[in-house]
DNA sequence: GCCGGAGTAAACATGC
DNA sequence: CGCATGTTTACTCCGG
């Protein structure tokens, strides 16, 4: 029997589990910063018992050395748990991306240790789990963040169609000690996902991470954000920071469903937008990668956007609109805790279940703070800039006064990007071994992939109209792979 | 009422 | 030619 789900009108109520603890599922964007706010007596006890997760993972930990949760040593980051706070509500910022990556890896079958129940009816967890490895439940390395594919031998329903609509997600005591692997695969449709007492943080990552597959369920309305908002998260939520505008359709479709059926103008929109925003710039990609440019995000007006994002409506759930109570607005001490927030006024419309909620953190600049220059991690990644640089213009910038050099590749970095390269760079031009583990047939495309990615980081370092774009793009594929520079060949 | 931002529609150009 | 992409203009709506 199809058990009930609700539909884009119904209103929080229907998700919301009978049991002690009841958490709206959290409609959100690629799932750090969000917020879930209980209402009154329903479980908020509960869930302060997570804050004992830390206690309870390490001692976990410690009593099953050779468990396989001892691959989930990310829970030791104590980020993670400072990341949590249960004033009534729980937040949950950007420490948790590493745990959902975590947990990705897990659920992959690399770590174990989760119950997790998926039923076709809402009756009561207490039985059913379901036990198998090589969970492939959605990819969250894909760009649109929802695929799903079957896994294989799950014992639950293998098909979209078919798949189980409610996801219990059990932590139990003494849950760690058995070595229960998951397979529950859903598809990007018809998921509730209902937290039972004593949720463990590690369960609220994947509550959160599951949650995102509710996006696809509910977002029927209009999302609360603007157009320019819309396209800043697709862009900022490419692996490239660049998308070309069909992409940025793409983006959109995927994560509000709403403009699935919305007239086609919402596409002149979005390139209206595009053109006229200066936020957004177009950089010149790769000529054998299809027509259309790339867009970016104008670093300069990158804060604006992220403004932008933050006055928009935040919380998928206001208790005005369920049942009455208080919306929740978080206090100045949380503000100068979290620099990711957002903040929803009263008189702003709440966006309905299902829309989504920004993930902020991923949208702040990262490496803004001076101090980042005395931190080995972020040398690095000066290094590798420089390590462009001179890829672009020759050792002359690499002999620059160090310090210079620093503020200069800072700089010119923050103008380019807020990602990483590194990764990339050595990739390409260390012949890392990481290259070569693909196959034959894919590593061109990954070449490319890495050579695309590496043009859209490094184009704004170029000289500004020195010839056609595409012969510059020649060029800068036809450039020569250079040495390490001095200092970088410790990190490679 | 004014102004700016946002959304929408439309015309037009360009390139594949 | 059709379509996607990109630019520009004009208009309306809305909130401050």
């Amino acid at each position: 029997m199809a058990p009930e789900r609700p539909g884009p009108d119904d209103d929080a109520a229907t998700l919301v589990h009978r049991g002690p603890v009841s958490i709206p599922v959290v409609p959100i964007f690629s799932l750090p910063s969000a917020i879930v706010q209980l209402k009154e007596g329903d479980g908020a006890g509960n869930l302060i018992t997570a804050v004992k997760v830390e206690d309870v993972m390490s001692e976990e930990r410690e009593s099953n050395e050779d468990d396989d949760l001892t691959s989930l040593s990310w829970l030791q980051d104590k980020n993670l748990l400072k990341a949590a706070n249960f004033s009534g509500c729980v937040q949950c910022f950007g420490g948790v991306l590493r745990g959902v990556a975590q947990v990705s890896k897990y659920r992959r079958g690399v770590g174990a240790g989760m119950n997790i129940r998926a039923a076709e009816t809402q009756e009561s967890p207490t039985s059913d789990y379901v036990e198998d490895g090589g969970s492939d439940l959605a990819d969250s390395t894909s760009s649109s963040g929802h695929s799903a594919s079957p896994a294989p031998g799950s014992s639950t329903k293998s098909t979209p169609s078919t798949c189980p609509t409610t996801l219990w997600v059990h932590d139990m005591k003494g849950a760690f000690t058995t070595s229960h692997k998951f397979s529950c695969y859903f598809g990007s449709q018809d998921l509730n996902v209902k937290i039972c007492p004593n949720l463990s943080y590690s369960f609220f990552v994947i509550e959160m991470w599951a949650a995102r597959e509710q996006i696809h369920v509910h977002t029927n309305s209009k999302p609360p954000y603007s157009f320019s908002c819309l396209i800043f998260m697709a862009i900022e939520d490419s692996p490239v920071k660049a998308l070309p505008v069909k992409e940025i359709y793409a983006w959109i479709l995927d994560h509000f469903p709403y403009f699935q059926n919305a007239p086609t103008g919402w596409k002149n929109s979005v390139r209206h937008n595009l053109s006229l925003n200066k936020c957004f710039r177009k950089v010149e990609k790769a000529p054998n990668l299809g027509k259309g440019s790339l867009w970016m995000v104008d670093s300069l007006y990158r804060p604006n956007l992220v403004q932008a994002l933050q006055k928009a409506p935040y919380h998928p759930y206001t208790s005005s609109e369920h049942g009455g109570g208080k919306e929740y607005i978080p206090s100045s001490a949380h503000l100068s805790r979290h620099n990711t927030v957002a903040v929803f006024k009263s008189s702003q419309r709440a966006p309905r279940p299902g829309t989504l909620v920004p993930r902020l953190d991923m949208f702040l600049p990262r490496r803004q703070q001076p101090e980042d220059v005395d931190d080995p991690d972020s040398l690095d990644d000066v290094d590798a800039a420089a390590a462009m640089l001179a890829l672009k213009h020759g050792h002359r910038v690499i002999t620059l006064d160090r310090g210079q050099l620093v503020h200069t590749v800072l700089k010119r970095w923050d103008m380019c990007l807020q990602d990483t390269p590194v990764q990339c760079w050595k990739q390409l031009h260390t012949r890392d071994p990481s290259l070569y583990c693909h196959p034959e047939s894919q590593r061109s495309r990954h070449v490319n992939t890495l050579q695309q990615r590496l043009y859209c980081l490094t184009e704004p370092l170029l000289p500004p109209n020195k010839g056609h774009a595409s012969s510059r793009v020649r060029h800068w594929r036809a450039a020569p792979i250079l040495p390490a520079p001095r200092g970088l060949d410790k990190h490679l």
